[in-house]
DNA sequence: GATCTATCTTGCCAACGTCAACATCGGACG
DNA sequence: CGTCCGATGTTGACGTTGGCAAGATAGATC
Protein backbone atom coordinates (compact mmCIF):
# COMPACT_ATOMS: atom_id res chain seq x y z
CA UNK A 1 0.00 0.00 0.00
CA UNK A 2 1.69 3.27 -0.95
CA UNK A 3 0.03 5.25 1.34
CA UNK A 4 0.30 3.04 4.56
CA UNK A 5 3.16 4.11 6.44
CA UNK A 6 6.05 1.36 7.24
CA UNK A 7 6.40 0.91 10.73
CA UNK A 8 9.79 2.29 10.93
CA UNK A 9 10.11 5.56 9.66
CA UNK A 10 13.76 5.31 8.35
CA UNK A 11 15.21 9.16 9.45
CA UNK A 12 12.80 10.28 12.24
CA UNK A 13 15.74 12.29 14.17
CA UNK A 14 16.00 14.90 11.39
CA UNK A 15 12.50 14.88 10.72
CA UNK A 16 12.08 15.33 14.35
CA UNK A 17 14.27 17.87 14.11
CA UNK A 18 12.82 19.44 11.33
CA UNK A 19 9.16 19.42 12.03
CA UNK A 20 10.07 21.19 15.50
CA UNK A 21 12.03 24.44 14.13
CA UNK A 22 9.19 24.84 12.13
CA UNK A 23 7.41 24.71 15.14
CA UNK A 24 9.43 27.06 17.30
CA UNK A 25 9.49 29.35 14.30
CA UNK A 26 5.88 29.44 14.00
CA UNK A 27 4.95 29.77 17.82
CA UNK A 28 8.33 30.59 19.42
CA UNK A 29 9.73 28.31 22.01
CA UNK A 30 6.20 28.55 24.46
CA UNK A 31 3.96 27.48 21.48
CA UNK A 32 6.50 24.31 21.48
CA UNK A 33 4.99 20.69 21.88
CA UNK A 34 6.75 17.25 21.83
CA UNK A 35 2.81 15.60 20.63
CA UNK A 36 2.46 18.30 18.17
CA UNK A 37 5.77 17.81 16.63
CA UNK A 38 4.96 13.70 16.73
CA UNK A 39 1.85 14.67 15.26
CA UNK A 40 3.29 16.53 12.50
CA UNK A 41 5.63 13.56 11.23
CA UNK A 42 2.97 11.19 11.51
CA UNK A 43 4.59 9.06 14.48
CA UNK A 44 3.41 8.83 17.89
CA UNK A 45 3.24 10.77 21.03
CA UNK A 46 5.96 8.65 22.64
CA UNK A 47 8.39 7.97 19.59
CA UNK A 48 10.43 11.53 20.54
CA UNK A 49 11.40 9.36 23.56
CA UNK A 50 13.48 6.90 21.53
CA UNK A 51 15.75 9.32 20.15
CA UNK A 52 16.23 12.34 22.44
CA UNK A 53 14.98 11.31 26.06
CA UNK A 54 12.29 13.96 26.67
CA UNK A 55 11.62 17.40 25.53
CA UNK A 56 14.51 19.45 26.57
CA UNK A 57 16.59 16.75 25.11
CA UNK A 58 15.23 17.39 21.32
CA UNK A 59 15.77 21.08 22.25
CA UNK A 60 19.44 20.76 23.19
CA UNK A 61 20.29 18.97 19.83
CA UNK A 62 18.17 21.59 18.12
CA UNK A 63 20.53 24.06 20.16
CA UNK A 64 23.52 22.29 19.15
CA UNK A 65 22.55 22.59 15.81
CA UNK A 66 22.31 25.70 16.09
CA UNK A 67 26.06 26.34 17.39
CA UNK A 68 27.26 24.34 14.73
CA UNK A 69 25.16 26.10 12.13
CA UNK A 70 26.56 29.19 13.83
CA UNK A 71 30.15 27.90 13.69
CA UNK A 72 30.25 27.24 10.18
CA UNK A 73 28.73 30.46 9.05
CA UNK A 74 31.58 32.80 11.32
CA UNK A 75 34.25 30.73 9.73
CA UNK A 76 33.08 30.99 6.02
CA UNK A 77 32.54 34.77 6.81
CA UNK A 78 36.58 34.98 8.46
CA UNK A 79 37.75 33.11 5.22
CA UNK A 80 36.30 35.51 3.16
CA UNK A 81 38.68 38.28 3.24
CA UNK A 82 42.09 38.74 5.12
CA UNK A 83 41.68 42.25 6.38
CA UNK A 84 41.23 42.07 9.93
CA UNK A 85 38.86 44.81 9.85
CA UNK A 86 36.12 43.22 6.81
CA UNK A 87 36.77 40.15 8.79
CA UNK A 88 35.65 41.59 11.96
CA UNK A 89 32.56 43.14 10.01
CA UNK A 90 31.86 40.51 8.57
CA UNK A 91 31.28 37.80 11.26
CA UNK A 92 28.98 40.65 12.73
CA UNK A 93 27.09 40.60 10.12
CA UNK A 94 27.18 36.78 9.77
CA UNK A 95 25.83 36.06 13.05
CA UNK A 96 23.36 38.22 12.51
CA UNK A 97 22.09 36.94 9.52
CA UNK A 98 22.14 33.18 10.74
CA UNK A 99 20.03 34.53 13.41
CA UNK A 100 17.32 35.77 11.59
CA UNK A 101 17.84 32.85 8.85
CA UNK A 102 17.08 30.33 11.91
CA UNK A 103 14.85 31.99 14.23
CA UNK A 104 13.74 28.81 15.17
CA UNK A 105 17.45 27.76 16.57
CA UNK A 106 18.30 31.36 17.94
CA UNK A 107 14.90 31.10 19.79
CA UNK A 108 16.31 28.54 21.92
CA UNK A 109 20.11 28.52 21.95
CA UNK A 110 20.76 30.67 24.94
CA UNK A 111 17.41 29.46 26.87
CA UNK A 112 19.26 27.79 29.63
CA UNK A 113 15.89 26.36 31.13
CA UNK A 114 14.90 25.06 28.20
CA UNK A 115 17.84 22.90 28.14
CA UNK A 116 20.45 20.59 29.27
CA UNK A 117 22.88 23.01 29.51
CA UNK A 118 26.07 20.74 30.77
CA UNK A 119 25.69 18.84 27.65
CA UNK A 120 29.39 18.57 26.56
CA UNK A 121 28.24 18.45 22.77
CA UNK A 122 26.54 21.95 23.43
CA UNK A 123 29.35 23.29 25.41
CA UNK A 124 32.19 22.41 22.69
CA UNK A 125 30.04 23.92 19.85
CA UNK A 126 29.23 27.06 21.76
CA UNK A 127 33.03 27.49 22.41
CA UNK A 128 33.59 26.50 19.09
CA UNK A 129 31.54 29.60 17.77
CA UNK A 130 33.02 32.24 20.25
CA UNK A 131 36.97 30.83 19.22
CA UNK A 132 35.50 32.41 15.73
CA UNK A 133 35.16 35.87 17.24
CA UNK A 134 37.75 35.50 19.49
CA UNK A 135 40.29 34.97 16.46
CA UNK A 136 39.14 37.83 14.75
CA UNK A 137 39.46 40.40 17.69
CA UNK A 138 42.99 38.63 18.32
CA UNK A 139 43.60 39.42 14.05
CA UNK A 140 41.91 42.97 14.62
CA UNK A 141 44.09 43.81 17.70
CA UNK A 142 47.20 43.11 15.69
CA UNK A 143 46.06 45.10 13.26
CA UNK A 144 44.81 48.53 14.63
CA UNK A 145 45.56 48.66 18.37
CA UNK A 146 48.19 46.18 19.97
CA UNK A 147 46.72 47.69 23.37
CA UNK A 148 43.24 46.52 22.70
CA UNK A 149 41.69 44.69 25.51
CA UNK A 150 40.65 41.48 23.20
CA UNK A 151 38.66 39.68 25.99
CA UNK A 152 36.27 43.21 26.75
CA UNK A 153 36.24 44.13 22.57
CA UNK A 154 34.70 40.12 22.26
CA UNK A 155 32.24 40.60 24.67
CA UNK A 156 30.93 43.94 23.41
CA UNK A 157 30.83 42.29 19.86
CA UNK A 158 29.28 39.70 20.95
CA UNK A 159 26.72 41.51 22.85
CA UNK A 160 25.73 43.99 20.78
CA UNK A 161 24.94 41.65 17.47
CA UNK A 162 23.26 38.95 20.34
CA UNK A 163 21.44 41.78 21.94
CA UNK A 164 20.18 43.27 17.89
CA UNK A 165 18.69 39.77 17.65
CA UNK A 166 16.86 39.43 20.60
CA UNK A 167 15.87 43.29 20.21
CA UNK A 168 15.06 43.22 16.10
CA UNK A 169 11.10 42.89 16.93
CA UNK A 170 11.30 45.91 19.29
CA UNK A 171 13.51 48.17 17.30
CA UNK A 172 11.35 47.45 14.05
CA UNK A 173 8.66 48.65 16.11
CA UNK A 174 9.84 51.67 17.82
CA UNK A 175 11.48 52.82 14.31
CA UNK A 176 7.83 52.21 12.58
CA UNK A 177 6.31 54.34 15.59
CA UNK A 178 9.00 56.97 15.15
CA UNK A 179 8.91 57.16 11.49
CA UNK A 180 13.30 56.98 11.57
CA UNK A 181 13.56 53.62 9.31
CA UNK A 182 15.52 50.83 10.64
CA UNK A 183 16.23 49.51 7.36
CA UNK A 184 18.10 46.04 6.37
CA UNK A 185 19.11 44.59 10.06
CA UNK A 186 22.11 43.21 7.99
CA UNK A 187 23.44 46.46 7.17
CA UNK A 188 22.84 47.68 10.59
CA UNK A 189 25.16 44.68 11.96
CA UNK A 190 27.69 46.02 9.46
CA UNK A 191 27.03 49.67 10.99
CA UNK A 192 27.87 48.07 14.37
CA UNK A 193 30.99 46.92 13.27
CA UNK A 194 32.33 49.82 11.59
CA UNK A 195 31.30 51.72 15.02
CA UNK A 196 32.80 49.36 16.96
CA UNK A 197 35.82 49.23 15.52
CA UNK A 198 35.91 52.92 15.81
CA UNK A 199 35.75 52.08 19.16
CA UNK A 200 38.75 49.71 19.30
CA UNK A 201 40.94 51.88 17.59
CA UNK A 202 43.81 54.07 19.38
CA UNK A 203 42.73 57.71 20.07
CA UNK B 1 -9.71 30.98 63.96
CA UNK B 2 -6.21 33.08 63.32
CA UNK B 3 -5.02 30.37 60.79
CA UNK B 4 -8.32 30.47 58.53
CA UNK B 5 -7.67 32.78 55.42
CA UNK B 6 -10.71 35.30 54.75
CA UNK B 7 -12.74 34.20 51.73
CA UNK B 8 -10.99 37.33 49.75
CA UNK B 9 -7.52 37.89 50.21
CA UNK B 10 -7.35 41.49 50.03
CA UNK B 11 -4.53 42.37 47.65
CA UNK B 12 -4.58 39.27 45.33
CA UNK B 13 -3.08 41.10 42.70
CA UNK B 14 -0.04 42.60 44.39
CA UNK B 15 0.29 39.16 45.63
CA UNK B 16 -0.05 37.09 42.30
CA UNK B 17 2.55 39.28 40.68
CA UNK B 18 5.11 38.93 43.33
CA UNK B 19 4.52 35.10 43.69
CA UNK B 20 4.70 35.06 39.95
CA UNK B 21 8.04 36.88 39.54
CA UNK B 22 9.43 34.57 42.46
CA UNK B 23 8.41 32.01 39.90
CA UNK B 24 10.23 32.85 37.22
CA UNK B 25 13.36 34.18 38.73
CA UNK B 26 13.35 30.47 40.90
CA UNK B 27 12.43 28.26 37.38
CA UNK B 28 12.55 30.85 34.16
CA UNK B 29 9.10 31.30 32.14
CA UNK B 30 9.77 27.77 31.27
CA UNK B 31 8.86 26.47 34.46
CA UNK B 32 5.88 28.95 35.16
CA UNK B 33 2.51 27.82 36.44
CA UNK B 34 -0.25 29.34 36.97
CA UNK B 35 -1.34 26.60 38.91
CA UNK B 36 1.72 27.32 40.81
CA UNK B 37 1.66 30.95 41.41
CA UNK B 38 -2.29 30.21 42.91
CA UNK B 39 -0.99 27.82 45.22
CA UNK B 40 2.05 29.59 46.77
CA UNK B 41 -0.40 32.61 47.63
CA UNK B 42 -3.01 30.35 48.69
CA UNK B 43 -5.61 30.67 46.46
CA UNK B 44 -8.30 28.48 44.25
CA UNK B 45 -6.05 27.78 40.77
CA UNK B 46 -9.22 30.58 38.87
CA UNK B 47 -8.70 32.83 41.22
CA UNK B 48 -5.67 34.69 38.98
CA UNK B 49 -8.64 34.23 36.15
CA UNK B 50 -10.97 37.39 37.56
CA UNK B 51 -7.61 39.74 37.77
CA UNK B 52 -5.43 38.83 34.93
CA UNK B 53 -7.84 37.10 32.40
CA UNK B 54 -5.15 34.25 31.21
CA UNK B 55 -1.73 33.98 32.06
CA UNK B 56 -0.57 36.05 29.03
CA UNK B 57 -2.66 38.78 31.11
CA UNK B 58 -0.52 37.95 34.01
CA UNK B 59 2.61 38.11 32.38
CA UNK B 60 1.77 41.25 30.85
CA UNK B 61 1.11 42.81 33.93
CA UNK B 62 4.96 41.55 34.57
CA UNK B 63 6.12 43.16 31.73
CA UNK B 64 4.54 46.66 31.87
CA UNK B 65 5.81 46.19 35.45
CA UNK B 66 9.47 45.59 34.42
CA UNK B 67 9.20 48.84 31.92
CA UNK B 68 8.10 50.87 34.42
CA UNK B 69 11.25 49.76 36.79
CA UNK B 70 13.09 50.56 33.84
CA UNK B 71 12.42 53.61 33.04
CA UNK B 72 12.02 54.93 36.31
CA UNK B 73 15.92 53.71 37.00
CA UNK B 74 17.15 55.24 33.49
CA UNK B 75 15.86 58.25 34.54
CA UNK B 76 16.88 58.59 37.92
CA UNK B 77 20.46 57.70 36.35
CA UNK B 78 20.15 60.62 33.91
CA UNK B 79 19.54 63.11 36.97
CA UNK B 80 22.31 61.32 38.80
CA UNK B 81 24.95 64.00 36.69
CA UNK B 82 24.85 66.37 33.90
CA UNK B 83 27.63 65.59 32.41
CA UNK B 84 26.25 64.26 28.98
CA UNK B 85 28.83 61.65 28.67
CA UNK B 86 28.67 60.40 32.70
CA UNK B 87 24.86 60.28 31.87
CA UNK B 88 25.51 58.04 28.73
CA UNK B 89 27.63 55.42 31.09
CA UNK B 90 25.12 55.63 33.88
CA UNK B 91 21.88 54.37 32.35
CA UNK B 92 23.86 52.01 30.50
CA UNK B 93 24.55 50.83 34.12
CA UNK B 94 21.62 51.06 35.48
CA UNK B 95 19.93 49.06 32.52
CA UNK B 96 22.10 46.59 33.54
CA UNK B 97 21.40 46.47 36.90
CA UNK B 98 17.83 46.80 37.28
CA UNK B 99 18.35 43.24 34.74
CA UNK B 100 20.46 41.76 37.27
CA UNK B 101 17.90 43.00 40.29
CA UNK B 102 14.92 41.59 38.44
CA UNK B 103 15.85 38.61 36.28
CA UNK B 104 12.03 37.61 36.16
CA UNK B 105 11.14 40.83 34.75
CA UNK B 106 13.90 41.08 32.66
CA UNK B 107 13.10 36.85 31.33
CA UNK B 108 9.75 38.08 29.93
CA UNK B 109 10.07 41.65 29.07
CA UNK B 110 11.29 41.21 24.91
CA UNK B 111 8.90 37.67 25.01
CA UNK B 112 6.04 38.26 22.65
CA UNK B 113 5.01 34.80 22.42
CA UNK B 114 4.04 35.20 26.32
CA UNK B 115 2.64 38.42 26.21
CA UNK B 116 -0.16 40.48 25.03
CA UNK B 117 2.39 42.02 23.06
CA UNK B 118 -0.56 45.03 21.59
CA UNK B 119 -1.16 46.20 24.58
CA UNK B 120 -1.50 49.72 24.94
CA UNK B 121 -0.08 50.80 28.57
CA UNK B 122 3.05 47.98 27.51
CA UNK B 123 3.69 49.82 24.53
CA UNK B 124 3.38 53.05 26.39
CA UNK B 125 6.16 52.06 29.06
CA UNK B 126 8.34 50.62 26.61
CA UNK B 127 8.34 53.64 24.71
CA UNK B 128 9.12 55.51 27.74
CA UNK B 129 12.11 53.35 28.51
CA UNK B 130 13.25 53.99 25.10
CA UNK B 131 12.86 57.79 25.42
CA UNK B 132 15.11 58.23 28.19
CA UNK B 133 18.19 56.52 25.97
CA UNK B 134 17.07 58.71 22.96
CA UNK B 135 17.55 61.96 24.85
CA UNK B 136 20.38 61.16 26.69
CA UNK B 137 21.68 60.41 23.08
CA UNK B 138 20.88 63.57 22.01
CA UNK B 139 22.43 65.03 24.73
CA UNK B 140 25.83 63.38 24.07
CA UNK B 141 25.46 64.12 20.13
CA UNK B 142 25.50 67.92 21.09
CA UNK B 143 27.76 67.53 23.38
CA UNK B 144 30.74 65.55 21.64
CA UNK B 145 29.78 65.18 17.69
CA UNK B 146 27.18 66.93 15.95
CA UNK B 147 27.19 64.60 12.83
CA UNK B 148 26.31 61.31 15.15
CA UNK B 149 23.21 59.82 13.78
CA UNK B 150 21.45 59.35 16.99
CA UNK B 151 19.10 56.64 15.73
CA UNK B 152 22.18 53.77 14.91
CA UNK B 153 23.92 54.97 18.29
CA UNK B 154 20.86 54.71 20.06
CA UNK B 155 20.70 51.14 18.29
CA UNK B 156 24.15 49.95 19.18
CA UNK B 157 23.77 50.94 23.04
CA UNK B 158 20.61 49.55 23.24
CA UNK B 159 21.60 46.00 21.63
CA UNK B 160 24.90 46.20 23.70
CA UNK B 161 23.44 46.10 27.37
CA UNK B 162 20.44 44.08 26.14
CA UNK B 163 22.74 41.63 24.76
CA UNK B 164 25.19 41.79 27.68
CA UNK B 165 21.91 40.89 30.24
CA UNK B 166 20.89 38.17 27.23
CA UNK B 167 24.42 36.47 27.36
CA UNK B 168 25.48 36.97 31.08
CA UNK B 169 25.70 33.50 31.84
CA UNK B 170 27.08 32.42 28.70
CA UNK B 171 29.74 34.74 28.96
CA UNK B 172 30.65 34.03 32.83
CA UNK B 173 30.83 30.40 32.01
CA UNK B 174 33.32 31.40 29.15
CA UNK B 175 35.52 33.27 30.98
CA UNK B 176 35.42 30.76 33.45
CA UNK B 177 36.89 28.01 31.49
CA UNK B 178 39.40 30.29 29.74
CA UNK B 179 40.59 31.79 32.98
CA UNK B 180 39.77 35.50 31.81
CA UNK B 181 37.97 36.27 34.78
CA UNK B 182 35.20 38.87 34.02
CA UNK B 183 34.23 40.54 36.87
CA UNK B 184 31.30 43.06 37.94
CA UNK B 185 28.92 42.78 35.36
CA UNK B 186 28.41 46.60 36.22
CA UNK B 187 32.15 47.37 35.35
CA UNK B 188 31.38 45.57 32.15
CA UNK B 189 28.79 47.71 31.39
CA UNK B 190 30.53 50.79 32.17
CA UNK B 191 33.50 49.63 30.01
CA UNK B 192 31.08 49.24 27.05
CA UNK B 193 29.81 52.73 27.64
CA UNK B 194 33.15 54.48 27.69
CA UNK B 195 34.03 52.18 24.13
CA UNK B 196 30.79 53.21 22.92
CA UNK B 197 31.50 57.22 23.75
CA UNK B 198 35.00 56.35 21.40
CA UNK B 199 32.83 54.71 18.90
CA UNK B 200 30.89 58.14 18.59
CA UNK B 201 33.35 60.68 18.73
CA UNK B 202 34.63 62.18 15.37
CA UNK B 203 37.77 61.06 14.52
C1' DG C 1 -31.72 45.98 55.47
C1' DA C 2 -32.06 44.12 50.64
C1' DT C 3 -29.69 43.73 46.61
C1' DC C 4 -25.94 43.90 43.48
C1' DT C 5 -21.51 42.97 41.89
C1' DA C 6 -16.73 41.94 42.40
C1' DT C 7 -14.14 38.27 44.20
C1' DC C 8 -13.10 33.49 44.98
C1' DT C 9 -14.10 28.22 44.81
C1' DT C 10 -15.32 23.87 42.81
C1' DG C 11 -15.60 20.79 39.16
C1' DC C 12 -14.83 19.77 34.61
C1' DC C 13 -12.38 19.24 29.97
C1' DA C 14 -8.73 18.69 26.44
C1' DA C 15 -3.82 18.83 25.87
C1' DC C 16 0.58 18.06 27.67
C1' DG C 17 5.11 15.24 29.14
C1' DT C 18 6.49 11.04 30.87
C1' DC C 19 6.37 6.19 31.91
C1' DA C 20 5.47 1.16 31.42
C1' DA C 21 4.03 -2.51 28.59
C1' DC C 22 3.66 -4.22 24.20
C1' DA C 23 4.42 -4.66 18.87
C1' DT C 24 7.38 -4.71 14.92
C1' DC C 25 11.39 -5.02 12.38
C1' DG C 26 16.36 -5.40 10.94
C1' DG C 27 20.56 -7.38 11.71
C1' DA C 28 23.88 -10.19 14.28
C1' DC C 29 25.16 -14.65 15.18
C1' DG C 30 25.02 -19.61 15.61
C1' DC D 1 19.19 -20.54 7.02
C1' DG D 2 16.91 -19.87 11.19
C1' DT D 3 16.78 -17.73 15.75
C1' DC D 4 17.07 -14.36 18.79
C1' DC D 5 17.86 -9.71 20.36
C1' DG D 6 18.17 -4.85 20.42
C1' DA D 7 16.50 -0.77 18.19
C1' DT D 8 12.45 1.51 16.80
C1' DG D 9 7.59 2.66 17.26
C1' DT D 10 2.70 2.16 19.50
C1' DT D 11 -0.75 2.06 23.04
C1' DG D 12 -2.61 3.24 27.27
C1' DA D 13 -2.21 5.29 31.60
C1' DC D 14 -1.12 8.96 35.21
C1' DG D 15 -0.51 13.47 37.10
C1' DT D 16 -0.27 18.38 35.79
C1' DT D 17 -1.61 22.31 33.15
C1' DG D 18 -4.79 26.42 31.29
C1' DG D 19 -9.36 27.67 30.57
C1' DC D 20 -14.32 27.53 31.20
C1' DA D 21 -18.92 27.22 33.62
C1' DA D 22 -21.53 27.24 37.69
C1' DG D 23 -21.91 28.21 42.31
C1' DA D 24 -20.44 30.43 46.94
C1' DT D 25 -19.13 34.54 49.56
C1' DA D 26 -18.75 39.12 51.08
C1' DG D 27 -18.18 44.03 50.67
C1' DA D 28 -20.51 48.03 48.57
C1' DT D 29 -24.54 50.67 47.32
C1' DC D 30 -29.01 52.31 47.63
Amino acid sequence: MADERPYHHGDLDHALKAAAIDLITERGPSGFSLREVARRVGVSHAAPAHHFGDVRGLLTALAIEGFQLLTEALAAARRSTSDPRQRFVAIGVAYVEVGLARPGHLAIMFRKDLLNSDDPELLHWGLSAYGELERTLIDLRDEVNPALDVDRAARLAWSSVQGLLDLRTSLTLIAELTAHPIGDLSELAASFGQMLIDAFAPR
